[in-house]
DNA sequence: TTTATTTGGTTTATAATATAAACTAATTTA
DNA sequence: TAAATTAGTTTATATTATAAACCAAATAAA
């Protein structure tokens, strides 16, 4: 009836940062920063995440002198966003099936 | 962009509570541990959080000999919910405003 | 030129959460 | 009367989310 909502998506930093990469397919960490409001403390802890588990994948390269991660969504991360919404979607509904 | 989540209904189970309410109108613990498979005391935890900031009403009675909880959604949980719902959408949009 | 300040992050500490395990008390069954 | 079931609550613990503190390099200000 309630399907599980997949941990590593139910979070609002992460959704909100795999839901930007589905969007934009590509961007770096300042623009996703600035996008969801978040510091960089948290906004760092959880892109590791989403790497770890194979969501996204960052790349760590410069611009000019300055450092530069940019991240893109993989297919596992969009195929479990779209899971994600799936399942939601047992919540979301009232008439439970 | 993305509008903040209520946290109180970011919980797996807490969501599922409410939107189960909010389709029946009226439901036992016992009723609603099962249709959520949750354990009897992570229900018992997340029933004392909605109850506590008004979002379902908890009555305890007896049916029969045994004790009997009852609980019920509340305008305030309704509106929760449709917000939260409507919150999500600025996630789950690939197109964002 | 040496001292802030800013940029682009990472690491660490902490508070909050979710959850199951352990427990309680009454009731029913064997 | 002992064991098992029902209907929960309380407590302990592992995980999370998050911000604060930190770092190194680059740039700006004095």
């Amino acid at each position: 009836m309630f399907k599980l909502l997949d941990p590593l998506l139910h979070s609002q930093l992460r959704l909100a940062v795999v839901s930007l990469l589905i969007g934009v397919e590509e961007a770096d960490f300042t623009f996703i920063k600035e996008k969801t409001a978040a510091t960089a403390g948290n906004l760092s802890v959880q892109i590791d995440k989403l790497e770890k588990v194979g969501y996204i994948s960052v790349t760590k390269s410069f611009k000019g002198k300055r450092p530069l991660t940019t991240c893109k969504i993989e297919k596992k991360g969009v195929l479990a966003f779209e899971e994600y919404v799936n399942h939601l979607k047992s919540y979301i509904n009232t008439d439970k099936k």
